[in-house]
DNA sequence: ACTAGCCCCTGGGAGC
DNA sequence: TGCTCCCAGGGGCTAG
């Protein structure tokens, strides 16, 4: 699923493929769950104006907000795709045809054959040809419009927590953060996107195996010497997942339609009743649930911290 | 301010 | 083969 990882790896790729283009035509499908601030463009008149806010609109750069892929229009529009559990954003060549269930055909490159790419709900066409396209597999992903300026303000970007990357979020704000919220547990605390952007389960999961620490821990009691540890192997781990180009375990595909390779480094998440990685520990990997969420861990050498 | 539970959605896997 | 049931989960929402 994107997290921080997959979202900048798309980010970064768009940037080198869309800046400058035009978007010349916007499609959806009947279907289609994609919200537009509170209004959804299922609705067939806010689909209409969305579409024409944007037509004609030139790309101006593309960047990451959380999980969030920001599109700047020099109409000083912004959109903000989130892809949710299953949506990813691919640039390629489509043809439109005729068939049910599949109303969009990928053309080049061949990668966007992949059958995960074949979810195609929402289509941007370019000026050069191409088209942006958004496949989601289970219909989560929301797009948002927003002005430039108000881009505070629109529902997936308003209550964001500072980026875990930038360069400024060091171990002391990274501390008064997760204080915020003691009795949270820290699992729960580093995947809440108002205390820290772009964490999600996978990142969470890999962080804590990193730092030795259990996802059940109170944050609050999590000793200093330990809070360092994560800190660190938050931005080791998220570092890690953008240079592998995201993590590609479920569905997640770059915009050439490609995966990441990040899923065959994982430590922890789904590598349930596996023998635990670290050096000497030789514990068994579990997974529990935390906050409705899968969490897996190694009992032995994750220590949990009570209040 | 917390948690539990439901909802959105659909492909894939298990069980029969 | 094909049916039914459950699972994956980000995040918004409600109820307690």
């Amino acid at each position: 699923m994107p997290e921080l990882p997959e979202v900048q790896t798309t980010a970064s790729i768009l940037h080198k493929l869309v800046i400058g283009l035009k978007i010349t035509d916007v499609w959806t499908d009947y279907g289609g769950e994609y919200h537009l601030g509170k209004k959804q463009i299922k609705d067939k008149k806010y689909f209409q104006s969305f579409r024409k806010n944007i037509l004609g609109a030139k790309i101006t750069h593309t960047n990451r907000r959380g999980k969030n892929v920001l599109i700047y229009l020099d109409n000083k529009k912004i959109i903000a795709v989130h892809m949710k559990m299953t949506g990813h954003l691919l640039y390629g060549k489509y043809k439109k045809i005729g068939i049910k269930s599949v109303v969009w055909e990928a053309i080049e490159p061949e990668a966007l054959k992949d059958s995960f790419n074949q979810f195609i709900h929402l289509v941007f066409s370019l000026s050069d040809g191409k088209s942006l396209a958004l496949s989601d597999m289970r219909k989560f992903a929301k797009v948002n419009l927003t002005e430039e300026e108000s881009a505070g303000t629109i529902p997936d970007l308003a209550h964001l927590g500072p980026e875990p990357l930038e360069k400024n979020f060091d171990l002391n704000k990274f501390k008064e953060r997760l204080m915020l919220r003691p009795t949270k547990k820290i699992k729960q605390a580093l995947m809440d996107q108002e205390i820290i952007a772009g964490i999600g389960n996978i990142y969470s999961d890999e962080i804590l195996f990193a730092s030795g620490v259990h996802p059940l821990s109170k944050t609050g009691a999590i000793p200093k010497e330990k809070f360092a540890l994560i800190f660190k192997a938050m931005k080791l781990v998220l570092e890690k997942g953008i240079d592998f180009g995201g993590d590609s375990m479920s569905d997640y595909r770059n915009p050439y339609g490609e995966r990441g390779e990040f899923q065959h480094h994982h430590k922890a998440y789904r590598k349930t009743d596996l023998v635990c990685e670290r050096k000497g520990c030789g514990g068994i990997i579990e997974r529990i649930v935390v906050g409705g969420r899968s969490a897996h861990f190694c009992p032995r050498h994750q220590k949990k911290y009570e209040i």
